[in-house]
DNA sequence: CTCATTACGTTAACACGTTAATTACATTAT
DNA sequence: ATAATGTAATTAACGTGTTAACGTAATGAG
């Protein structure tokens, strides 16, 4: 027989932040995958797109800060979105390292043609769970954000 | 100029759902990480490890479900523990398309020299996120996590 | 001025996320 | 029985997560 006893010490796994983070991910998305699937975008490109859209111009590393991704991810989805001609990039004259992503007239197309069935998605979700809860959960994962160590 | 009149109708994005959940997940491994490189396991590896230990014995679908993983990440990730030693894998007898999982002594072992540095990274965060927070934060995720459209 | 250091971004390598297809086995209906 | 349908798990293919290393350019100390 085996010796469980290290379980004692231990939380259930399904009442963890981890597990419930996961789902809460799994939820959202199951409410965006057909719109994104029908746009063609994964749910990554698509922050990107988003963000992007929203500076006149980002350089990557605010752009990766923004989107909660790795610089690495991000690299790689701006060569993607760069070929579709979603974003056009250029570099800084001061410093050369740097380099800016600005959104083209295709993406506000995109972005504007999604408004609406974005505001559908967000009914559909306030349906079984309300603004209020909406906006406690919003406000309790920020303060939640803001604990971060080192690194 | 770009007609940026696409954003009217859009939420700013860094207070959006996505981009705070993603946020939540990178605070909380920020305390792990040190602790997960040192025993060698990725977040997802440990996952699986956790719930295999919390059953007798488990099935690959019920450990997907529980893991809040894809069923493809699950085999992958049972590949590598099996071959560490960690899980052992037996075909069901009534029927042959299920196998179960179970966790092996060495497993335990791991996880009991594990549960004093899990105390101490909750402790940790307890500083500067209470209780009460948490618990709030748990209970809404959990209900969000329950609107889930079919699929 | 020069060398060490730091910062921005990319590349590389391997693990996981995601979807579709596939294999193998059970179940159901005819 | 057998053919059709459904289910458990794996495989395949491609995109992203993650870490380390790399290339290049700016900065700071001597």
């Amino acid at each position: 027989m085996d010796d469980r006893t290290a379980l004692d010490g231990l939380k259930p796994m399904n009442k963890t932040l981890p597990i419930l983070l996961a789902r809460a991910r799994e939820t959202l998305l199951s409410y965006w995958r057909p719109k994104l699937t029908e746009m063609g975008f994964t749910e990554q490109q698509w922050r990107v797109l988003r963000v992007v859209a929203e500076h006149k111009r980002i350089d990557i590393s605010t752009l990766s800060e923004e989107t909660a991704m790795h610089m690495p991810s991000v690299t790689r989805i701006l060569q993607t979105l760069e070929q579709n001609g979603l974003v056009e990039r250029t570099r800084d004259e001061e410093d050369s390292r740097r380099s800016w992503v600005r959104a083209t007239q295709k993406t506000f197309d995109v972005l504007a043609s999604c408004v609406e069935t974005s505001n559908e998605i967000y009914a559909g979700i306030e349906k079984k769970f309300d603004n209020k809860k909406m906006a406690q959960l919003l406000t309790l994962l920020r303060e939640f954000s803001d604990v971060r160590t080192g690194s």
